[in-house]
RNA sequence: UGUCCCGUGGUGUAAUGGUAACACACCUGGUUUUGGUCCAGGCAUUUAAGGUUCGAGUCCUUACGGGACAACCA
């Protein structure tokens, strides 16, 4: 409670400590690696990141800023045959986007082979590393299980001398891929897997993004990271849950390799689960070669690109990242938290323009042929400096086919005949009759309008209240726009837990819509890529990057709340 | 039937042994020229059982539940 008020008084709004940053404090307290705090963003390039590396991202970012210390990115390239250059842009290109900068330039550990070459040498030097020529099959069934121990390898007590010869022969390129392996020599028997002799060395003969052909003996990545978080300075290495039973090996090889005070150390936090998208690299990766999605920048992909493209800003990413927090625990994060977080960004900085998705023609009768005018309206209400601009009316409009009904329930607050509506920043208008085809599909609507309600004009008419308020654009001055409107990508509310089923089975076969015939106002001819405005009424839409076509393209990036079509259910 | 991690509303995250708080979602009502926004209100005795204590979500024990670990992936 005391806090709580001293908080208050100091207009601090401090939210209490996670439980990483308490880590942190309780480290400088005890001046532990000279009081340092330096993190590191480590990604492997071998995909596009998605929003659970958002919030990695956040978290390792923003600790350097609150700490004074430092994050680094990393690319995590031990594993040549899956990365690639295209990735390693990508990921800087959405960090960029993020908001946030690493310290210097990007690092990688390919740039620690020889380093971690010559530490290898000096464990084997030190009886703790052995060559092993059997097969990965033999191997792997001598490891045991977990509830089984594992039995010693026959080439684990190989003399020093020959690991040495074989090692250097390994690098050398003596041997194919799969003849041998460099294993750290710790204890078969215990009871945690990871530390049964693990492997520090695998033989590949394939080509590196940046090193080439340089080595054909690649490190495995419990051996490099700790090493490599050793070599940058790293005073907390912060990663996913998983990582948590590989602690031990981490600090086994830091420990066995270095002899100064510096350690860096390893902590683990939940990763991010989000209701009905899947979060693995390995699905979104299938999602993109088989065509479900259209790249991996495709809007209802969950990756940071893929939501730049749909609208989302970096501040909701951020926001969001901020506000799901950090445990041990796992979670799943409702899909409906990033759809606030991008609305409340967006209510606050978004214009607000009138677009008709699904079009009927509205006739005013009583309005001149050939009249039209120019009707003054704010931009944002919500913004006091965003101004104001002119729209054209006239006596033919288009509004929302759904937005009329002939027979409507008393509850029903838009276009019936017989009542009034008004049209927003126009006129009151009063309904009087549908014309239909044959087939009974409305053509158009008749309507009369009161020329002394026009918005703003102060007459005792203007300020009537009338139940609803209707979006319209002009027939001859509108638009045409292609409007692209995405559901979730699966129906499943955690597809990514469904274990023993494939998670395409749970794709949406609706997720995509495209509108074709939809109508905008003029203004928006002239909108650039990836601006975002809120259609009156209907949601936020962001305008497409893809200017190849001479189309207008918008992407909703999410509709605004509904509370009229949740009563209807 | 091993080791490790984790159990607080529908979903997340807080609560430093002292009145279970905040956000999302949901439900009421009010304002509104967007059925948006905004405003007001409602919604859990913390998995269970013991124990320590004046006092336990918090410490201890046991049970139950969930997760991770047996890639020459990261």
């Amino acid at each position: 409670m005391d806090n709580k008020n001293v908080k208050e008084e100091n207009g601090n709004e401090s939210k209490s400590l996670n439980f990483i940053q308490q880590i942190i404090e309780e480290d400088l307290k005890n001046n532990v690696n000279d009081g340092r705090v330096h993190t590191r963003f480590p990604p492997e390039p071998n995909g596009y990141l998605h929003i659970g590396h958002a919030k990695s991202i956040c978290l390792n970012f923003s600790l350097a800023q609150q700490y004074q210390g430092k994050c680094n990115l990393r690319f995590d390239d031990t594993n040549p045959v899956k990365e690639d250059t295209e990735y390693v842009d990508s990921i800087m290109e959405d960090i960029k986007w993020l908001g946030f900068s690493w310290e210097g330039d990007p690092h990688f550990t390919s740039d620690y082979f020889e380093q971690l070459y010559d530490w290898a040498v000096k464990l084997i030097k030190d009886g703790k590393a052995y060559v092993d020529d059997q097969s990965a099959a033999v191997i792997a069934d001598q490891k045991g299980t977990p509830t089984v121990p594992g039995t010693e390898s026959p080439f684990r007590n190989r003399s020093i001398e020959e690991n040495l010869d074989l090692f250097t022969r390994m690098r050398a390129g003596e041997f194919k891929d799969g003849e041998k392996v460099l294993r750290a020599k710790i204890d078969m028997a215990s009871p945690n897997m990871h530390m049964r002799d693990p492997l520090m060395y695998r033989i590949m003969h394939a080509s590196h993004h940046r090193t080439g052909d340089a080595w054909c003996i690649y490190p495995m990545y419990d051996y490099a990271h700790g090493e490599s978080d050793y070599i940058e300075g790293i005073t907390h290495s912060i990663c996913t849950l998983e990582f948590e039973v590989h602690r031990p090996l981490y600090e086994w090889f830091v420990t066995n390799l270095t002899e100064t005070d510096y350690k860096p150390k390893q902590r683990e936090f939940a990763r991010l689960n989000l209701s009905y998208t899947v979060m693995s690299k390995r699905k979104l990766l299938e999602l993109v070669k088989d065509h479900h999605v259209n790249g991996w920048d495709d809007p209802r992909m969950p990756t940071v690109s893929g939501l730049r493209r749909r609208g989302f800003t970096p501040a909701s990413i951020r926001h969001f990242a901020d506000t799901i927090g950090v445990a041990k625990r796992n979670n799943v994060i409702d899909y409906s938290l990033l759809e606030h977080c991008v609305r409340e960004d967006l209510n606050k900085t978004a214009t607000r323009v009138m677009g008709v998705l699904n079009p009927v023609k509205l006739i005013i009768n009583n309005y001149p042929e050939n009249q039209e005018e120019m009707l003054n309206i704010d931009n944002n209400p919500e913004d006091e400096n965003a101004g104001s601009r002119e729209i054209p009316f006239s006596r033919e409009l288009y509004i929302e086919r759904d937005d009329f009904m002939e027979d409507a329930p008393r509850k029903f607050f838009r276009m019936t005949p017989g009542r009034e509506v008004r049209l927003k920043a126009a006129y009151i208008v009063m309904c009087e009759k549908a014309v239909k085809d044959e087939d009974g599909n409305i053509t158009e609507i008749h309507c009369t309008y009161d020329p002394k309600s026009k918005s703003g004009s102060g007459s005792e008419e203007s300020k009537r209240k009338v139940k609803g308020t209707l979006h319209w654009v002009s027939v001859k001055h509108a638009a045409k726009a292609e409007v692209r409107i995405y559901d979730r990508l699966f129906n499943h509310e955690a597809p990514d837990a469904q274990k023993d089923v494939d998670f395409k089975e749970f794709l949406n076969p609706d997720s995509l819509n495209i509108l074709t015939e939809c109508y905008v106002e003029p203004s928006l001819k002239d909108a650039k890529a990836e601006e975002s405005f809120q259609f009156t009424r209907l949601g936020y839409f962001s305008v497409d990057k893809d200017t190849t076509s001479e189309k207008l393209i918008f992407n909703r990036t999410v509709s605004l709340k509904d509370s009229w079509s949740k009563k209807k259910n």
